[in-house]
DNA sequence: CATGAATGAGGGTTCATTCAT
DNA sequence: CATGAATGAACCCTCATTCAT
């Protein structure tokens, strides 16, 4: 490995680093309650430094929501390319993606949604929101080719794929930030993966011939 | 009218007058990007008489919260209600109620939805905080008794009705959140109509027997 | 009483309405930290109404200065005109008087000083300032005739009388200053009584022939 | 000198400036009457900076009396040590060393009393309140154990010598505030010398056998 | 590249004072 | 006279961002 790898790696690795405690804190504690200083400490660099390799906050916190998308696409597209014919069962495969994501980080999906909601949007350069704005409509494509396929197939009912996509979207989204804002308020109960079993169960229920 | 009862209205009168006005902002700029000297000038008055009404910017913003809350809540139970015997009628009715919210704001629900999520929650005055999670349960179970009727009638499949008002409430709620997103980034298509007329049609097939 | 008369004394009632609670609170928190509606409160009055009896906070403060000048002036003068022939008689006398004015209000005294060290004077009328300046300088005059008297009488030492009499002031001062500081940390531990007695001893001592 | 080093006293010779142009400021306006941002322009740094050294501007208003009453009681405690044995030596050494610490800034002392009586006491970290007590406590032990010595060497009369320690640290204080306040008022007329020399005069009158 | 001290604009909030009723 | 709602200037403090080292 060359030096100037060497040097391309630390680079991304600090990214990473600077990425990683963004998002525990974003996380943990909002947008506007989260300070850059608190981002380098938390990073253990100093605040010059995370503008050496974001623009700005707005830019840092877009990167996440990049981030996420990209990990939340590829998993969608093996969906796609596995060997899977059966559409109820790619749809399951779906429903395993969609909850795995939230395992991993269980508010992802909210700061995409949060994000784009938000008029961080604004301050965002053109290329890192043309780079959000593809991801999205990329995994909702995804999606509806999970449906698109069933009905083709002849077992889903004949309705627009597009529009199915975004509801489940919506309703998995809308689970996870409805559930997880009932988890702040009673931390004991937290239901999330029976409602989001019963939501596609419906939805199966829902689009099956 | 005696004085006393014109001091009153208008006292409230400005109270509406300055949560009108903050309702815009926030709306179009968000919590935080929302500063009180503008919400001030929106409302033709000054800093200082914000905070004769309002204990602080939190208070206020939560108190947004807690009038849509109370008219969603009033309008949903109306439907329980009414005359209405066919449960899929009743559910119907909820779409009409839910949609109708929509377009007298179309953020009302985004709204409640954030504050919730945030963490403005801790800034609050119990009392506030207390009232808005009690219409919030309330409404959910007023949602809940539309499935109870239609379970009870026969008509509705077996299910714990609470988690089904929370997929509707959640689907509902991530759809207004999403397809208002997209908006933003693409004024000309609005396709919410369709998506919720979607959303309830796939969800009443998922419910009936 | 002609309804003249009643007016004038409704009016001077009222004075002092404001002015008590005016003096409480000032004494509990201090001048900054009080602010004008407080003291329309503990009056029962509105904030409005203070502002007819005195033109703004800094004459308020300055008028209980003035009134609380001329309570100890009235004492003091008293000694001098008292049957009394023995000049250390008279000291105790004073002594009594600075005592007694110290239980009436424990820091009457703490309070006619700060407010001349600060610099609220500045902001006072000129009238009242005089008045001030006047009653500050009669006490003063009349707490050296005291000492006058005992020279003239060859009991105490040939000394400058205005000089004791600044003595005897700051010392008396400086002490309810500062034990009032003690007490407020170490509320058990009240010395003020003994610290005077003793500081009286001395000074007798030390001007006595 | 190490980098490390210089910016150590970098950093404490900012300190240094802040402090010295809020005594500046604080001594000719007052606490609430002084902004942080005129201390600001008076240190020729920016509001924010100021904030780098101190919490609030209570901790900066205490660390000034930290540092008078260091400064001072470092003055106090090189009498005991000295290696004179005449116990009225020691005390004009008492009366100079005041004197001097009110040569080098008039209210240094005013500022030490005030603080200890206003209410920014509550405002302070526990750190901080914690050694203005501490040192306030050694101070007044230092000049006691002046007159113990006497006492213990049978020159002065046997009495609390705590008590007359705080009686000494009263007049002295009460002479200048008041004669301070009395030069505010007209600065032709100086007497605090005259006044303090005749203080000591008395109170050594009254301490010898 | 990395640092972190310094910046200074901007925000939320208070409160002495006014004035229409 | 009395009121108290309204004002708006001013204050303390934060924090995203910069730049000399």
């Amino acid at each position: 490995m060359g030096i100037a790898d060497r040097r391309e790696r630390e680079k991304s690795e600090r990214r990473r680093l600077i990425m990683d405690a963004a998002n525990r804190l974003f996380n943990s504690k909002g947008f506007s309650a989260t300070a850059m200083e608190e981002i380098a400490k938390e990073s253990e660099l100093s605040p010059g430094t995370i503008y050496l390799y974001f623009k700005n906050k707005e830019e840092l916190y877009g990167s996440l929501s990049v981030r996420d998308l990209g990990l939340l696409l590829e998993r969608l597209e093996q969906i796609n390319k596995s060997e899977e014919r059966d559409p109820q069962k790619r749809l399951e495969a779906l429903k395993g993606v969609l909850y795995s994501i939230y395992e991993h980080d269980p508010i992802l999906l909210l700061n995409v949604f949060n994000f784009q909601t938000s008029n961080l949007f604004k301050e965002l350069s053109e290329d890192l929101a043309t780079e959000i704005r593809r991801f999205s409509r990329r995994a909702l494509r995804t999606i509806a080719s999970i449906f698109e396929y069933g009905i083709h197939q002849g077992t889903f009912t004949q309705r627009n794929p597009i529009a199915i996509a975004d509801i489940v979207w919506s309703v998995f989204s809308g689970i996870v930030i409805w559930e997880e804002s009932k988890n702040a308020l009673d931390p004991e109960k937290n239901y999330i993966r029976e409602t989001l079993d019963l939501a596609f169960e419906i939805i199966i229920l829902g689009v099956k011939k």
